[in-house]
DNA sequence: AAATCGGTGGGAAAAAGTGGGAACACGTGG
DNA sequence: CCACGTGTTCCCACTTTTTCCCACCGATTT
């Protein structure tokens, strides 16, 4: 699947070229099409080719609508989600609400994580990892599922 | 179905054209027919196709009369529904009274959420979100079917 | 060195959004 | 019952945005 941070530029009209090793992917996956929404946590985008997301719009949708954090988690997610399509270049075009929901500027990280992209503005991407790896990881709790983890 | 955040503007008339990319779905699915009724919980409105519109008022009317969050509930969503349709360049009409219960002014957010749209107004669509945003989600009581949920 | 490929920019055509005017319908009061 | 005023609907025209297409530039390959 996807995998690899990018540096990639918008140009001023929000275009995006996608790098081409993933474009074949792409487009044999879901006919260029994709869905841009923004993260719960970051401030960054999440980009799904359109099947993906489509098993994870269905998830969100049956949770209790009358559950506000349920509620929450709609709203975001599918309440940003927006359709992107290659163009005959191989370009994207980032809504401008996403770009500034992302702070996104004219140079981006575009981060591959399996069924998905990240995209960051470049400078928060950088800020970002240094506080990741400052963080003592030794000091925290680990979550049941971590404890096993073997890298 | 519907996903997306769009900004949208209401005329002097109260007007608001339907981003062109829903218009085709709206007009397929219920010829143009829409009900718009408020939220329960949010100032904003909900704005159905009239067939889904149609299946949730049924469940609505199936709650025990006798209970006084159910017949709240009934009194809020049916007791406000009104019906939309679209014009002929596409513009719903939003009466006055929904208008007021929603705060809109001039800019409002019209958020895709799967069977239904939500209108917002603009500012507090916005001041919302940071809300949403700042709520640190492992603090809380999560509902079951969120705990498993894999984005 | 020529050719190809990936990335970038910009211009023109098309489409969408916006505003307003005129015609029509409606209700009210004389 | 008619005249008037208000509000609604329909339609047209203007402006802005979006989309599509083509051309250029630089790097890499043959």
């Amino acid at each position: 699947m996807f995998r690899g941070a990018n540096k990639v530029t918008l140009d001023s009209k929000g275009r995006l070229a996608m790098p081409t090793r993933y474009r074949e992917r792409i487009v044999e996956r879901s006919n260029g099409r994709l869905i841009a929404t923004v993260d719960r946590a970051d401030r960054c985008l999440l980009i799904y080719p359109l099947p993906e997301w489509e098993e994870i719009e269905l998830k969100l949708r049956r949770l209790p609508t009358l559950n506000p954090v349920a509620r929450r988690l709609q709203r975001l997610m599918i309440g940003h989600a927006t359709d992107l399509e290659l163009d005959s270049s191989g370009r994207i075009l980032i809504p401008p609400s996403l770009r500034e929901y992302a702070t996104l500027s004219r140079t981006a990280m575009l981060i591959g994580q399996g069924n998905r992209f990240e995209l960051w503005d470049e400078a928060l991407w950088n800020d970002s990892r240094e506080q990741w790896l400052k963080v003592d990881e030794s000091a925290e709790e680990l979550p049941p599922e971590l404890e096993s983890l073997s890298l």
